[in-house]
RNA sequence: GGCGGGUUGGCGGAGAGGUUACGCAGCGGAUUGCAAAUCCGUGAAGACCGGUUCGAUUCCGGUACCCGCCUCCA
């Protein structure tokens, strides 16, 4: 069986990963809290740790891992745009507002994370539908001395967990040195945090043994995990951004609830996406969603392997050129294994590259040496492993066309063919049919005029199809057309 | 201030203590009415300073610069 080898963050090592059980390898990965759109700095995870999903599943059977990533439907964001709308006019219960918000969330992030060609995980908990789980594991913290209630709230005895800080590699004390924790009067130690919190009339809550309120971020992830994982599981994975306070928590909650089990025995964590140098996160503002890009033309294909182009654990830059570069690829991956049937199994090397701690970008590189081998049902099956060249994924590109001169290819860039079913309003709406006749007519034209010798009168249609947004390429075979993104069917109508 | 990560050829970006990364772009050639595509060939690197070694871009130490976390964040 093929060792995978993983960087593990709890050790800051490269280690040989061994599950706790072969027939039921565990992962989980924190998701997103769903009040806004997902940028892509967002998709960079799901992309990367759904590689890591479909590399288990490959080794150790499809029925053999359990993927949990969870939804964080309480948030104070989330409240915020409920109570905004609320004070709009709205007439209904803040918790009906809440639920809209989030379901309308989720359905986005469904949406865009299916659109870069990620496997929806095995489960994905919502918060609000473990509050009880949550409830319980707090009682039980309180009971056995790691945490406390003041002032309504409930909070974590940092003190009382002796290895706290070791994932992120920092002491309690270094960092009230650094004072940048916040003062609350009611807290034993600055450090200690929330697990509960109340909530007045205007928030939502749920009834407690300390009243009416809510949880603290953290500690879904430690109860939806327990209750979907057990005590003790494989792989915790997310941003490195989540390593601290958000994991450090997660593991002080976990193994003071449950000390018979050891939590995560593997931590992984992706790098940041940059733009122009900086991280992309909401609270700059420098962020573009994964929608944004799609409305754009960029296929969730492209997308994904630019994110794939990069080590997870490198700091990584969105630009234009590497995704023109990934467009070109796939493009070329796309035609030589159009119609041809993916090998069994996909190529060792490329297996070997994912198991060298997600080597991705080593992959692709194994892929580029099977085009270029001409085993293309081996780079078929491998890049089907990297979550690429999958039917799922394929609407964007190299469309065959029947009929007209030689072999037509529609290619669906930032244009949307027949009546738009994707509510935007950058995409083009026009009649394939018509438009494939017309482009016909002039080639047929073009080609008359080549036979005739009349080149001039060749290029100027070949020039006219370009002017309208239709590129036209003389192949082997006969002259082959795409649509280019500036594609404009009242210019092709009016070429004669 | 504390902690962590990074610095590779024109661009992107890997592996490996000694042997061509790879892709894109470039250059030369084949082919083509032209363009595109394709094929063949080809130049170009390892931030800086030390150390270990027969040999380091790869290991160790230091310097510089960049980035992240310490506050919601993937």
């Amino acid at each position: 069986m093929t060792t995978i080898r993983l960087t593990n963050t709890k050790t800051r090592k490269k280690e040989v990963f061994t599950p706790i059980d072969p027939a039921n390898v565990r992962l989980y990965v924190c998701g997103p809290t769903v009040y806004d759109r997902a940028h892509l700095g967002n998709g960079r995870p799901v992309v990367v740790f759904d590689v890591l999903f479909r590399l288990l599943r490959q080794i150790y059977g499809a029925d053999h891992v359990t993927y949990v990533r969870n939804f964080t439907d309480v948030d104070d964001k989330i409240n915020a745009a409920a109570q905004a709308r609320k004070a709009a006019g709205d007439p209904r219960p803040l918790e009906d507002l809440i639920r809209e918000r989030t379901d309308e969330t989720i359905g986005w992030y469904h949406a865009d994370m299916d659109a870069l060609g990620a496997l929806r995980p095995t489960a994905e908990p919502r918060a609000t539908e473990w509050i009880g789980a949550m409830i319980a594991m707090i009682e039980d913290l309180i009971a056995k001395g790691h945490a406390y209630e003041a002032a309504g709230h409930v909070l974590f005895r940092v003190r009382s967990y002796r290895d706290y800080g070791a994932l992120s590699g920092r002491s309690v004390d270094d960092m009230i040195a650094g004072a940048r924790v916040e003062v609350a009067p009611f807290k034993e130690d600055p450090m200690d945090f929330v697990l509960w919190k109340p909530s007045d009339a205007d928030l939502p809550g749920w009834e407690s043994p300390w009243g009416r309120g809510r949880p603290g971020w953290h500690i879904e992830c430690s109860a939806m995990s327990h209750e979907l994982l057990g005590a003790s599981f494989d792989i915790h994975a997310g941003g490195i951004d989540l390593q601290f306070p958000h994991h450090e928590n997660e593991i002080a909650q976990s193994r003071c609830a449950h000390p018979e089990g050891g939590f995560a025995n593997y931590w992984m964590h992706n790098e940041m996406l940059l733009v122009d140098g900086k991280k992309m996160s909401k609270s700059l503002g420098n962020f573009f969603t994964v929608r944004d890009l799609l409305d754009q033309g960029w296929p969730g294909e492209v997308i994904r392997m630019v994110y794939l182009g990069t080590h997870y654990g490198k700091p990584m830059d969105w630009t234009e050129e590497k995704a023109e570069q990934a467009r070109d690829t796939l493009r070329k991956w796309r035609q030589l294994t159009e119609n041809v049937e993916a090998a069994n199994m996909p190529d060792p090397a490329v297996v070997a590259a994912l198991a060298n701690d997600l080597n991705t970008h080593g992959a692709i590189g194994q892929l580029h040496r099977l085009a270029a081998a001409g085993d293309v049902a081996g780079l078929k099956a491998s890049a089907n492993l990297l979550g690429l060249l999958t039917d799922d994924l394929a609407d964007w590109t190299w469309r065959p066309v029947s009929g007209g001169v030689g072999t037509h290819h529609f290619e669906a860039m930032g244009i949307a063919a027949g009546p738009a079913t994707v509510g935007t309003s950058q995409l083009k709406v026009f009649d394939l049919e018509q438009v494939e006749q017309k482009i016909a007519q002039v080639l047929t034209a073009r080609s008359e005029a080549r036979a005739a010798r009349d080149y001039q009168l060749a290029d100027q249609y070949r020039g006219k199809l370009l002017a309208a947004g239709v590129s036209v390429k003389d192949q082997p075979g006969g002259a082959v057309w795409e649509l280019m993104p500036d594609f404009d069917p009242a210019k092709l109508e009016a070429i004669k």
